[in-house]
DNA sequence: AAGGGCCAACTGGTCCAACCAGATTGACAG
DNA sequence: CTGTCAATCTGGTTGGACCAGTTGGCCCTT
């Protein structure tokens, strides 16, 4: 079936053949005829989304799905596979992003180095030649996203953040689909870069804020709209 | 060799014996000889590490360890392993400790419900008995500061903060091994609880950044002092 | 008909032996 | 010293096998 990434498929398929009652899942012996791979295989990705808490393995007894809340890279990795996701989880993933980034925006303003302004106009750039060229923007905004939380210097925020991007990437093209949001996206990039450039902490930190409202909103709005 | 988790016994195993030019570690056969347990059980444990981006396993080449920054979990499962943490790292997961908990006070402050406030108090009473009887406070610390996180009532949130504790976990004896230190904590921790209860997310915010400095301080010392 | 106890099938955990094809390496020839 | 090529090593993957608890259904008892 698969070719690669057994691991997304595989959790999008436990989700949609567990038991209703116990969240018990096929047996693995089942999964890999199913997936056309040994059983070995299965077991190897089942440790991998065990480690991440969404799977628990009872000895002689079967696989569960976990009910417990799901990490960030969890939320990451059923959106990549294109798992519907708990309204309520990304709420508070969003609501957990904005903790990060404004705090990032600020940091970013006493750390940030001129290889990290250098990037930051580098990504504005590429924007301003799509917008131009009548575009839709695509990476440039978790680009400049990231850009930030990395001018913090702190490469295990780093790290931790860059697992949001992961779970939003399939929704950016639907999100620039609107010529209007990337220009004012843009807008309050440029803004915030010149605030953190300025190394005004506080202004860059409101900006911020302001910014991420957006996004909020966005969610927000699936959220309402039953889809995600 | 071992007999459970073989994960961190393999990861410090791994960092143990790699080439100190290129990181390669020892072939698959070879730790499954090592450890006497068979390829199998290797290969499930390299494909966790390798989801936590600690090692990279290139086809028909060999094991390499990653030079890119750890994650948080992978901070969590060096100090569970007995590794040495790298002090940098240690450093910035500290400062990302720090941000979210005193962004978690604040919220704790406006959203803690009856029930987090009953465990706060079991808490605070566990402690207070610990320190009557002349005894180091253990998990006391650790549940009180999660507490903290999950009357945010963001599941997220709280999943992703749970992963410093494990990263700590071995100090914890070594760190209240002083009498005073586990009085002065209790004390604060008593100050920070009246002030979710009063719902003052202001004082809450301010005494957990004063709070924090201390557990800042304790690493910044390890670190000085090289023994992570 | 309901309850209890037993057994067979099932399940995850573990191991072994094998094959594949690309990467690596070292010896050999130039 | 250099270039080439074959033997070796490596991760990737498969299939089969055995173990020992778990489960669930069947049957007997009450």
């Amino acid at each position: 079936m698969s070719e690669k990434n057994l691991l997304p498929e595989l959790a999008a398929y436990l989700y949609g053949s567990s038991n209703e009652d116990n969240g018990r899942t096929p047996s693995e012996r089942e999964l890999a005829e199913h997936f056309g791979v040994s059983r070995g295989q299965i077991r190897e990705t089942l440790a991998i989304l065990e480690a991440m808490q969404i799977v628990e393995r009872r000895a002689k007894s079967g696989i569960f799905l976990t009910t417990r809340t799901a990490s960030v890279e969890a939320l990451a990795l059923f959106a990549k596979a294109g798992l519907p996701l708990d309204p309520i989880q990304i709420y508070e993933a969003v609501e957990l992003r904005k903790i990060h980034e404004i705090k990032a925006a600020e940091l970013a303003s006493l750390r940030a180095t001129d290889e990290n302004f250098t990037r930051l106009r580098e990504i504005l750039a590429s924007s301003e030649r799509r917008l131009a060229a009548g575009e839709p923007l695509a990476e440039e905004d978790r680009d400049f996203h990231l850009e930030i939380v990395r001018a913090t210097q702190n490469t295990v925020f780093f790290r931790v953040c860059s697992v949001y991007y992961a779970m939003g990437e399939r929704r950016l093209p639907i999100y620039f689909a609107d010529p209007d949001r990337g220009r004012n996206s843009h807008a309050e990039h440029l803004q915030i870069f010149e605030a953190i450039q300025k190394r005004d902490a506080n202004l860059a930190q409101a900006l911020m804020s302001a910014h991420l409202q957006g996004v909020e909103g966005y969610w927000k709005g699936l959220i309402a709209g039953g889809k995600a």
